[in-house]
DNA sequence: ACATCCCGCCACATT
DNA sequence: AATGTGGCGGGATGT
């Protein structure tokens, strides 16, 4: 019982191709387009061929960086990469504004806590407590907030390279629970995990402790204050890079694979057991400056071509394990590149950076 | 052995 | 009540 994977058996598995990051490199290539302007999360889901749940995560980190902002239920606006300069401007003040209440000499206990304004209720008398004290208590936790203190810390932190343990520990305050941190780490890979692929931070390695860390790039090379500067690389800000898309391959070992990969045009070659080929991901940083330059890859389908505006819908059909095939045409393989530079604006001033590292 | 972190149950929020 | 959101952490996978 308890079912397990037999070993031999469903092709393979990979998780590396399932991470967050993939996905959401994924979601970018697929919503990153010109006439895109609005994301539907049903629409998302199935043309990624995942689970709802992972949008979720996927978008709430996205709209903390501002790449995305909520419109309504199951609807998203499409702010685009643009919209990151200003969210880090804001966010860099708020960690400024914040820092200067707390005796935070280095180690800013980035707690939640404060800055919360009560929204609703402030009818005096009886409201109903409780309640309000429920949502912020959840609000506190959300991977949005995370996300936003994380960034905080790095912007605000002089020490560029960072372990999750690190962070995790900051943020978490006094909070010593072991099992708060794990779960506060666990989160902290999923966000660094789109971060990395949309290259505000980068995975590296602490110099002598050899233990993996983390190094804000921010917008990396940004001229800093100049609106109108940096101009020129805009054009290639749209990028296809093709290949496929979705994830695919539901639950875990999904009895074989292989056959619906083919989802004819584009991509032809691998699929099936190439997965393993592709060796790292974008993790194993390298190369200092990985500019693909501007050969931008492959783009197998049509770029605009996709045009879906409004929402595919398709109801509840989840729990649909067979029939997957459905939803996953298009073969699983990506690119993991980055897009660079997204041009910039109001970068602020950078911050400095001596090699200051923190560790545990 | 330890670092990562996928996966999806299920509590909570909205409709 | 139904459906949308999204904490949370078990445990599989990667190195």
């Amino acid at each position: 019982m308890s079912s397990l994977v037999h070993p031999g058996d469903h092709c393979f598995y990979s998780r590396k191709e399932k991470s967050l990051g993939v996905l959401c490199s994924n979601f970018l290539k697929l919503y990153n387009q010109d006439g895109v302007d609005s994301i539907g999360l049903d629409d998302a889901a199935n043309r990624l061929g995942v689970e709802r749940r992972r949008i979720y995560d996927i978008v709430n980190i996205l709209e903390s960086v501002g790449v995305l902002s909520k419109k309504a239920k199951n609807q998203y606006f499409w702010k685009g990469f643009g919209g990151i300069p200003k969210a880090l401007d804001t966010l860099k003040e708020e960690a400024l504004n914040e820092n200067l209440s707390t005796s935070s000499s280095s180690l800013s206990d980035y707690n939640v806590s404060h800055e919360y304004l009560y929204e609703g209720l402030p009818t005096s008398g009886k409201d109903k407590p409780s309640a309000s004290c429920r949502v912020d208590s959840r609000k506190e936790k959300s991977l949005g907030l995370l996300t936003q203190n994380f960034i905080k810390l790095f912007i605000s932190s002089k020490a560029d390279l960072m372990t999750l343990d690190y962070v995790a520990k900051a943020l978490l305050g006094d909070i010593h629970d072991p099992t708060a941190m794990r779960t506060k780490v666990r989160r902290l890979y999923d966000i660094a995990n789109v971060f990395s692929s949309i290259n505000l931070i980068e995975k590296t390695h602490h110099p002598e402790s050899r233990k993996p860390a983390f190094r804000w790039l921010g917008l990396e090379g940004s001229p800093k204050d100049g609106p109108v500067t940096a101009l020129k690389f805009n054009e290639l800000k749209k990028r296809v890079f093709g290949t496929e898309i979705t994830n695919s391959l539901p639950k875990k070992y999904k009895k074989e694979s292989s056959l619906d990969w083919n989802s004819n045009k584009k991509a032809p070659v691998l699929m099936r057991c190439n997965n393993l080929i592709d060796k790292h991901d974008r993790n194993s940083l390298e190369q200092p400056q990985k500019h693909s330059s501007n050969g931008f890859v492959f783009g197998p389908f049509t770029p605009a071509s996709v045009a879906d505006l409004g929402h595919s819908e398709n109801k509840n059909v989840r729990q649909v394990q067979d029939l997957e095939d459905l939803a996953s045409l298009y073969g699983p393989r990506y690119s993991n590149q980055a897009w660079k530079s997204w041009y910039v604006e109001a970068a602020g001033k950078n911050h400095i950076q001596e090699g200051s590292i923190l560790n545990s």
